[in-house]
RNA sequence: GGCGACGUACCCAAGUGGUAAGGGAGAGGUCUGCAAAACCUUUAUGCGGCGGUUCGAACCCGCCCGUCGCCUCCA
C-alpha cells in the first residue's frame, strides 16, 4: 500500500519514500510571535497534525521540528512600542500558541526551536555562502544573497528570475541590492531595531527570515530531509529561499518533498493578519465552540482546497461532531458484536483514502459509512468503538474522552424528577409527567426517551 | 504585466475518462401517551457557459464569464 503525497516541487502526487526506512524527519513552518496565531494559521497546523498522525497510523517514527520566529520586523517594532525586551514581548504569544496547540489537540512537535537560539548556525550558514561568492555584502553592512548564481532559482515556486524583476511591486530603491530580488540573509544594526542586535562575525546586526529555516532544519534533521511543510503563501519567496540557502551552501539536496496546505478564507478572502479578517481560536472558544468543532471544520475539506470559513459552517461541523460523540456514547454503553466485515471495509476505505494525499473528507466518509452499518444493524459496540478510537489517531476528535463526557452523571434533584416524571407515565398523569418534563428542560437538560428508559444529558 | 488555482444540490464538500462519496438543512416514515432525541428512507439525468476530442467527459482540449492566490511581511 503505497503512500502518495502532493509534491510541490513536482506538483504530483509522489510516491512517499523516506531517506532512513521507517523514520521520517518533518520540518513544519511555525508561528512568528508577535501576536497571536488566526485560524487561518491553525488550519495549516492542523494539516500538518493530520500528515504527521497518518505518517505515525502508518507506522512510521515521526521527528517533527516546528521552528519559532521569535525575531523580525514586527517583534522588533513591538519590543520598541513597549520599551521592554524581545523575550519578553514575544514570551505570552508563544504561550498562548501551545495552549491553542492543545486545545486543538495538535500533537507536541519533537522540536520548537527558536530563531534567537540559533543564530550562530544561522552565521556559519552564511559565511559558506559568502565564500562561495553566493552572498554579498553591501555598504550598510548588510548580506544578500545573490539568486542568480543559484541555477535551481525558482523550481519550487516555478518562478523564473526574469519574471521577478517584471513585478511591478517590488520597490527597486530599497537598500542596495544588486538585484531587486535579492533576499536578505544578514540586516546590519539599524536605530530602528534597537536593543535587538546580535554581535557576530557578520557585523552588528540580525539575522533574515529565510535563513533560520535552513539553519534549524539541518541542524536538528539534516540535510536532506524528507518532508518540509506550510502555507502555500510560504512557496515564494520563503520556501524558495530556503532552497537557494541549503542546496547553495551544502551543494546537495535539501528536501525530498514539499507540501503545502491551501488558505482559509473569510468572506471569499483569504483570511490575514494584514487585511484584519481574521479571528483567533480564542474568538472560536469565546462564541462557546468546542476547539474540536474547529478541528472538524478543517478536515472536513481537503487541505489542497480553499476552505470558506463561516459561523454557519462552524454550526454545521458542531452538529455533526455532537452526533459523533453521541454514537460513541451509546456505543460504549453497549456491548453487542458481529460486525466484523464492516469494520474491516471501514478500515480499508478509511487508510487508503488518507494514504491518497490526505484525503480527510473522503476518510470521513468512511467514518459515516461505519456509523450507519452499526445503526441499521443495531449491533457492534465495543469492536466499532475500538474501531473509531483507532480512526481517532489521526483525526484527533477526543471521540474516546468525549463518548464519557455524553453520558456524564447528572445531579441528583434532576435524576429525582426524572423518576417522578416516570411515575407520573406509568400512572398515566401526562399532564403532571409533562410538568416534570419542563421542569428538566428549564434546568438545562434533554430527556431522550429510548426503548432502554429515559437518559438525561445536559442541553 | 507574469505565474497559478477554483467555480459540483438549499449550504458545506469529495470525485479528475465509465455513468455524481459524505456531512448539515428540508421532506416522508419508525418509535412515543404526546413531544423531543435516536434511527430509516429521500432530495443534482446534473457538475459556471459555449464549442471540441471520445463508444463514453464534472473529469481531456479551446474560448468565454465569474472568484481568488502568489509575484511585498504573510499559514
Amino acid at each position: 500500500m503505497a503512500i502518495r503525497y502532493f509534491n510541490t516541487l513536482t506538483r504530483e502526487k509522489d510516491e512517499f519514500k523516506p531517506i532512513s526506512g521507517m523514520h521520517v524527519g518533518l520540518y513544519t513552518c511555525g508561528p512568528t510571535v508577535y501576536d497571536y496565531a488566526h485560524i487561518g494559521n491553525w488550519r495549516t497546523y492542523l494539516f500538518e497534525d493530520i500528515l504527521r498522525r497518518h505518517l505515525e497510523y502508518r507506522g512510521f517514527v515521526v521527528k517533527h521540528v516546528m521552528n519559532i520566529t521569535d525575531v523580525d520586523d514586527k517583534t522588533i517594532r513591538g519590543t520598541k512600542a513597549k520599551g521592554i525586551t524581545l523575550d519578553e514581548y514575544t514570551e505570552p504569544f508563544i504561550k498562548a500558541f501551545f495552549e491553542d496547540r492543545d486545545a486543538l489537540d495538535v500533537e507536541a512537535a519533537s522540536e520548537y526551536p527558536r530563531a534567537t537560539r540559533h543564530v550562530s548556525e544561522m552565521v556559519a550558514i552564511i559565511k559558506v555562502l559568502i565564500d562561495k561568492g553566493i552572498a554579498y555584502k553591501t555598504e550598510d553592512g548588510s548580506i544578500y544573497y545573490d539568486i542568480t548564481k543559484f541555477p535551481g532559482y525558482g523550481k519550487l515556486s516555478h518562478f523564473r528570475i526574469e519574471e521577478l524583476k517584471a513585478g511591478a511591486r517590488v520597490k527597486s530603491d530599497e537598500y542596495e541590492k544588486a538585484q531587486v530580488s535579492d533576499f536578505a540573509l544578514w540586516k546590519a544594526w539599524d536605530e530602528v531595531d534597537g536593543n535587538v542586535f546580535w554581535e557576530t562575525e557578520l557585523g552588528k546586526g540580525r539575522p533574515g527570515w529565510h535563513i533560520e529555516c535552513s539553519a534549524m532544519s539541518a541542524e536538528y534533521l539534516g540535510q536532506p530531509f524528507d518532508l518540509h511543510t506550510g502555507g502555500v503563501d510560504n512557496i515564494f519567496p520563503h520556501h524558495e529561499n530556503e532552497i537557494a540557502q541549503s542546496e547553495g551552501a551544502m551543494g546537495r539536496k535539501f528536501v525530498n518533498y514539499w507540501m503545502h496546505s491551501e488558505h482559509l478564507r473569510v468572506d471569499g478572502r483569504k483570511m490575514s493578519k494584514s487585511l484584519g479578517n481574521f479571528y483567533t481560536l480564542r474568538d472560536v472558544e469565546a462564541k462557546g465552540y468546542d476547539p474540536m468543532v474547529f478541528r472538524y471544520l478543517v478536515m472536513g475539506a481537503h487541505y489542497r482546497s480553499k476552505l470558506n470559513f463561516t459561523w454557519q459552517a462552524m454550526e454545521t461541523a458542531k452538529t455533526t461532531i455532537a452526533n459523533l460523540y453521541e454514537f460513541m456514547g451509546r456505543l460504549d454503553r453497549e456491548n453487542s458484536t458481529g460486525l466484523d466485515d464492516a469494520v474491516q471495509r471501514a478500515t480499508v476505505a478509511f487508510g487508503e483514502a488518507l494514504d491518497d494525499d490526505l484525503n480527510t473528507p473522503m476518510a470521513l466518509a468512511a467514518v459515516f459509512g461505519l456509523v450507519k452499518e452499526v445503526n441499521i444493524h443495531g449491533k457492534g459496540g465495543r469492536e466499532v468503538f475500538d474501531a473509531m478510537v483507532s480512526f481517532d489517531r489521526v483525526l484527533g476528535l477526543r471521540l474516546a474522552e468525549r463518548a464519557k463526557s455524553v453520558s456524564v452523571e447528572v445531579p441528583e434533584e434532576i435524576e429525582k424528577l426524572l423518576s417522578e416524571r416516570e411515575q407520573a407515565r406509568k400512572s398515566r398523569d401526562f399532564a403532571a409527567a409533562d410538568r416534570l418534563r419542563d421542569d428538566i428542560i428549564a434546568a438545562g437538560y434533554v430527556i431522550e426517551d429510548t426503548p432502554q428508559g429515559p437518559r438525561v444529558k445536559p442541553a
